[in-house]
DNA sequence: AACTCCATGTAGACGTGTCTACCATATCTA
DNA sequence: TAGATATGGTAGACACGTCTACATGGAGTT
């Protein structure tokens, strides 16, 4: 089976029919042979919906398909599953080794980004790993990520060999203020987002993250609500909320 | 305005809709309102196709539209809006900042995930931002990915301050081999893919990344196509290919 | 040989999201 | 005030990917 000389770009796969593709290619690895039933349960769909698929796949030269008989993969078809294949493992391991998302998300996560990755944004992940393999500052960073509490826990202080140095670059908790504390008419940056499940969940879905710089409008008379004001648009914030939010005043 | 007390689970739009739901967003944001026209033009659709879209955003009561009258988004509607720019925002950086991906393409990756990024996800990510931001571990080796010419560059060899610790981690360029080095029999472990352009796509595309454990099975009597085996299955690859792979010998 | 079972295939429907072609309305200008 | 122009809206078509309900074929069983 020779790989060169064809261009994979030629072909425009739906992301369906790449999704079908790619069970296709681990059917055959796995099992040597994909039939229709096999395909249908993997993808979650009625026989009856693969059918026209495998048709469609059949005229465009991926796969061998004759009615009532076993399913594989071309030579072009072959390299078509490959790249999508490829694709989605590099997110899956960038997605669940590197940022530690759980796998269960990182895999669905790379099936929602496998189809559209630009090469541009593949070529750029792939240059991410061998910076991590080959610099060795790379590699302990990213031990470190994974081990700081920061990220994997819900404490609020970084522990271990690292929280000293943190205060180097950050202002220190005394210094640190929280949304809460800054006054009408004030700005700060936003550093870091304390709260946990659904109230961190809200904050973010507001859009307010790290690095995003805040106006604070005014505080109900009545104490709870607060109002602020960032990217163009004006909102309010429950004091409970505004407590988790950790920022850098300016 | 209040963002408390309702979920945005309960909506679960399309990602046509979502896409229609930020850009009304961004043009009520920056001109005030929206139009059919403008919503048209924003997202390269005919106005024809936008008016059905803003029926069935209306019935679910994210945007208030009466026939020839402007668009605005409902409370409701904000929220919704604010959580997939709040994404695109995100994802944009991330690809962008974090990772060098250029703009436009950075762009184009985020606009793919950010209807289907889990929430998970999403968490993680904005963790690695405030990992970045807090540890100053983190921000140098985000720096030094950045210059790193391993990354920005096609250099081969990593310049600078980084070029001598990479040897203690790193096969030595002496100890190193290439794939094409490897003998029929013997296994290894791929490090780096140093080509370029066109024939860095293609071994990527086949799978071949940073990680991969290949077998070499065997080279053509004729000298040029070595037959490689890795993940369960077999393919050739051009000497002139394989001479770029830099691999770890076991 | 007839029967049974199940994978496979067919037909027709539906929802979504787009298009083209044409119609309606409102606003500006002569 | 009448027409021109641009914006908004309608109707109908189409591609895609799914479904349900039903038909067909083949392999083993009685």
């Amino acid at each position: 089976m020779e790989l060169h000389d064809t261009t994979l770009k030629s072909i425009q796969l739906s992301e369906s029919l790449e999704d079908y593709m790619e069970t296709i290619f681990e059917l055959v690895r796995d099992n040597k042979l994909a039939r229709i039933k096999d395909i249908a349960k993997a993808r979650d769909v009625r026989s009856a919906s693969v059918i026209p698929a495998m048709r469609r796949l059949s005229e465009m030269g991926l796969i061998t398909y004759e009615k009532r008989e076993y399913i594989d993969l071309t030579p072009a078809g072959e390299r078509v599953a490959r790249r999508v294949y490829a694709r989605h493992r590099l997110l899956t391991r960038f997605f669940r080794d590197i940022l530690g998302i759980p796998n269960e998300f990182a895999q669905k996560d790379a099936c929602a980004l496998e189809h559209s990755l630009s090469d541009e944004g593949m070529d750029h992940i792939v240059r991410f790993f061998e910076f991590i393999q080959s610099c060795p500052e790379g590699g302990d960073v990213i031990a470190r990520l994974q081990t700081c509490s920061l990220v994997n826990s819900d404490k609020k202080q970084c522990t271990g060999g690292c929280a000293i140095r943190h205060k180097e670059h950050v202002p220190s908790p005394a210094q640190m203020k929280t949304l809460r504390q800054i006054k009408p008419g004030e700005s700060c940056n936003i550093i870091r987002i304390n709260g946990t499940g659904a109230i961190r969940q809200r904050i973010l879905d507001m859009g307010l993250m790290p690095g995003i710089n805040v106006y604070v409008e005014r505080v109900s008379p009545a104490g709870d609500p607060m109002w602020i004001k960032f990217q163009g648009s004006q909102l309010s914030l429950r004091l409970k909320e505004a407590e988790t939010v950790l920022v850098n005043p300016e």
